[in-house]
Parts: structure tokens; sequence; C-alpha cells
DNA sequence: CTGTTAGCGCGTTCAC
DNA sequence: GTGAACGCGCTAACAG
């Protein structure tokens, strides 16, 4: 920049607010400017303005893991609104490790982001306690519990979505809903195992515990599930799963055994992936709307940048049943 | 810093020495300025470091876009391999628009990163020059052609997963075996396809035009490739598709009109996506290893920014069949 | 409308 | 072993 204050034969001050339009400055001038900008090949150094103007526009998205399902989408969506709004996007993994989260909340003191959204996992009270400290607005999206926390959080009504779902299971058969969950602990696998039993009682059908079964969130899992579910020998009507890749899963082992999908048994998967409508039959999900979480969680960052202090929203957005042929 | 060295009761430059060890500091010394740092929960600033150092210690991903299917193992490995060394990732998405590259290419001269990865698109002349001009190391991975560019470049041989792809259906088949390739000038496509009719050549199969088709990379496209393949009435005893989406549009045509795969006809993919193994029949398909791919990526980057001028290695990961159901 | 000065938070001389 | 002073590249405060 110097350079070019002397090309141009003004002062540095003169070239930054041609650059920033701060401050008005005669058209020769600016002209003059702009040529030895362009001449030189000059950018400025936003590392420097960053630690000038304690602004670095940036903000980090740290999330369990790129490669899980929901994730890309996510970070897709929050990563196209916040540079609509000229902020850089860093991102971090956290491995799903707690540990890890808070080292990585550790390190968003000493490089300075302007915000940070956390993704797919709730964060914990420390970490969010020094974030505050250290001033650094965030927003907590896609957290798997109902819990009311004393920071921002955009999460999805789990609830309605497995009530939806049953509501169509329970209009296709009269005979058992059995339910596959995620491992205990897992996220998002307490809270809709609980919808499970909160709706079940809703709709007035029985909840027996044999023909529930808690796996690991994959395709094999779902396959496994569905195995000793028909070893008990009770009799079921349908199956809702916590998650696409077990009810796919569930689904080929039924197939495999000659039962009729969803004339014997109707299954149900839950977050709408792309596998979805390519498998056979195509499955009944609930689409859990990834961009506008991404969507409140972004705006309710940019307000907190903007300024405004200690919005502890609790945004709550709502799930829509995806209605194919497996259900 | 300035109050981590006060109540230490020493000079900024001797923590520093702390923090660095650049310079020996006596035991009791250290002691006292860690207790400060401690006390205080003093952070460097890492922007103020940069600035100073001219090193930023972070490297930018640009990519097309993260939801595509490989996109985020592209970026899970590459921000592994970049974050143990002690890089943090930016990301930056083209949306396939060259023009969108060109101008992130320009951004990266104004917050100066270490270095690049471009991902997933070949990176134009002028965008190399330009990051040549400013010092900006970088790799291009996932390149989809067989040019040879006078900068470091990672690619898989497209050639050889095709050769791997005919030899099995060469030996599945007798009959015709018919292509649908991606849409002219897409990412891949021109190249598999070429793949395809040269490997077509050394197995002695003739290549019938009408048995070849053009569609889009998803799914929709395949089924309506699949019918259009069939409406020409001409016998095909098999199917090589550019990519695992289509494949499986391919198979749910051919199954929804009661055709066995592979007994009547045999189904390829390429890229080996998640979802191949859970649709039915599972697709054989090419395992493109993006693990791998991002690995040379970063080691070649990580060789580069260590000073290593001017390498520009032309490196070439192979691919590997994955034999299920469908071939 | 324009220039001069000071300083963001560090690391690196060069001195002791 | 330690400290003072300068500067990375830029912007804000204070002049005129």
């Amino acid at each position: 920049m110097y350079d070019v204050a002397r090309e141009a034969g003004v002062s540095q001050t003169t070239v930054t607010h041609v650059l920033t339009g701060k401050r008005p400055v005669s058209a020769a001038t600016k002209e003059r400017v702009w040529d030895a900008i362009t001449r030189l090949d000059f950018h400025p150094n936003e590392m420097a303005r960053a630690l000038r103007r304690q602004r670095s526009h940036s903000v980090a998205l740290v999330l369990p893991n790129i490669v899980h399902a929901l994730a890309p989408v996510f970070a897709r969506h929050a990563g196209v609104r916040l540079r609509e709004h000229g902020f850089q996007v860093t991102i971090h993994e956290t491995d799903g490790d707690p540990e890890t989260a808070a080292s990585i909340v550790g390190a968003l003191a000493s490089w300075p982001v302007d915000g940070a959204i956390f993704s797919g996992f709730a964060l914990g009270p420390d970490s969010a306690e020094a974030l505050h400290r250290r001033q650094i607005p965030f927003v907590n999206c896609g957290v798997d519990d109902e819990e009311v926390r004393p920071w921002p959080v955009v999460r999805l009504d789990q609830g309605e979505g497995m009530r939806q779902v049953l509501e169509v299971l329970a209009e296709r058969t009269a005979g058992a809903i059995a339910y596959v969950g995620g491992p205990a602990g897992a996220p998002g696998a307490d809270i809709r195992r609980r919808a499970y039993e909160r709706e079940m009682a809703r709709l007035g059908r029985p909840v027996d515990e044999r023909l529930i079964a808690s796996v690991a969130y994959d395709w094999r899992a779902g396959r496994q599930a569905a195995r000793s579910l028909l070893g008990t020998g009770l009799p079921f009507g349908a199956v809702a799963c916590a998650n696409d890749l077990i009810a796919i899963g569930v689904c080929a082992e039924l197939r495999g055994r000659g039962i009729a999908i969803p004339d014997d048994v109707a299954v149900t998967g839950f977050d709408n992936i792309e596998p979805d409508a390519m498998v056979e039959p195509t499955l009944t999900s609930v689409e859990t709307h990834m961009d506008r979480i991404a969507q409140e969680g972004v705006d309710l960052l940019l307000a907190a940048m903007g300024g405004q202090e200690d919005l502890a929203a609790n945004v709550l957005v709502q799930p829509q049943l995806v209605r194919r042929a497996s259900a």
C-alpha cells in the first residue's frame, strides 16, 4: 500500500479511503489511486486489516464430522449465506469428542473469528461460558435434545417428526409398531425414542419393550435389528426407525425374507437422506430442513455479531414427513 | 501480552520467548510467565502473529460444492491431515463456475493463506499464473482429464478404472456393452467416455454409437437413459455407467421391466459412493480413493510450503474395482 | 478534501 | 539470560 500511495502521489490514508469509501475523495485523486492499484496489482492485506479493525470477517464452523450425512448440507447452506454477507468460513471437526470440541473453543480464542456456529452437537456449558467470556458470538445448531440452554440454539422439532411418522404408520396398520432407535447416548437417539413412546401413548397404542431395539446408526445394524425383531416371534405391522440408514437395512432384511413392504410391514426412516429415493421400495422419511436450520442459525449469528447482546433465542424448526412407498 | 509481561514482571520479549522457545529462558522466569498466562487466561493472537511472521498457518480448500458426493470425503481427509500439521482450513465453493473460481483466487491474494488446494476441477492457466505470481503454493487435485499441466496435479487414473470395469463386464457377457456417460463437458465425462471406447477396442468389442447415452449425473437421468437404450430395440448384455447415481437409476429401470441383474444385463457404476452397498442389487463400482488423493495432495502442498520450489508433480492414483452383485 | 501520527498484538533485530 | 526499539500492513484520531 505504501507503494500505491507513492505511485499515486498521495498518502496511505487517502488510499485507504479510496478503498473503503469512508471519506470523500476527489474524483481525480480516486482515479490516480485506482490506476496505481491496478498497475501494481495491489490487494489489501486482510490480515492486517483484521488486526487493526478487530474484525476478521470470518466465522468458524464447528461440527462433528463433515462426512456425516447431513453435515455437508448444513455447511453448504451456512457457507453460502455467510459468504453472501462477506464472511469467510473456517471449518473444524470435533470427531464427536467433547474434549476436542473444548480444545477447538480454546483455539478460537487465538484465531479471532467474528463468530462461531456449532452444529450437530450440544455445546458444553463450560465452552459456552468460555466463548461468552471472550466475547465471541455463537449459535448452537442441530442440538439433539430438548433442554433449554442460556445461549442461542436452533433445533429440529424431533417430537413433531416422530408424531407425523407414527400417524402414518398407525393408519397403515392396526398391528404393533416396532421401533429401532440409535445407540443410547448417541445424538438424537434418546429424544427420538422418548418421542416414540410419547406419541404411541397419544395414539393409544401399547408399547412393547421387546419390540424396541437400539443399534448403531448404520445400515448393517438395521438388518441386524430386523433379524432380532423377527426373532422375538412377536407379530408387528410397522417399524419406525430413528434414522434412514437403519430403515434401509430393515427393509433389506425384511424383503430378503419375503416380507412385503409396506403391505405386510410398513417402514419409516428419519432425516430424508438422498438414497431414500433410490432404494426399493423408496423410503418414507422425515425431512429435517438443514437449509432452514442453517439459515436460522446464520441469521441469529449475524444479529449477534451485529451487536445484539445476549439473545438466547431458541428456534424450533418444523420437520416434514416425506411420504414414499415404504409407508 | 502486555498484561502478562507486567503481571510476571518481565518484558514482552521474554513472554514471546517463553511461548515460542526460540531463546533460553531461566526456569524461574518461565515459571512466573506461565503463571501469569494461565492466571490471565492469555491466548496469543494468531492474527498479529501471522502478520508479523508472514505465515498464517492456514490453507484454503477450494472445491465446486461441498455437497457433491465425494467432496466431503476429500475435505475430511485433507482437513485432518492439514490440522495434524498445524494448519487451519478455510473453505471456498466455486459452484462449478470458472469465474467464481477466478474470483476466489483473487481473494486469496488478500487473505494470505500459506497455500491452497483446488479439488474437483481443473484450475485455469491464468489462475495458476496468478497464484504463482503471488507466491502462493498450491496443488490441483481430482482433475478430470489427461492433460499435463505445469503445476502440481493429483488425479485418478480413470482409464484404468474403466479398464477394470469393462474386463468384468466382458467376462459377464458376450453381448453388447452399452455405455451411459455424463453430460458432455461435465467433469470426468469426456475422459471416461474416451476410456470406454479405448478399452472396448482393446477387448476387441465393437462400439455401437446407438448404445451410448450422455445424461446428467443423477438418478433420474439414469432411468431415462435405460429407457432410451431399451427403446433402440438393440440387444445388450451389460451397461457401464460413468457414475453410481446413473447406474442406480439404470438398475431401477431395468428391474422395473423385469430384467434380471446381472443375469440378463450386468451393470457397473463408478465412484463407489455409500448407497452402492444399500441398493438392490448392490452395485459393482470403482473406488476412487479420495483418501489417497487427499493425502498425496496435502503432502505435495506441505512440501511446496516447506520451500521446495516449482515441483510440478503429476501424481496418478490407481482406482480399484469393488465387485458387488450387479456385475 | 487531504496528510500526519499513533497503534492494533505480536516477533525480531541489536544491544546489554 | 534479558530488555528496548522497530516494524509487519493497515486504519482511526486528530489536525488542517
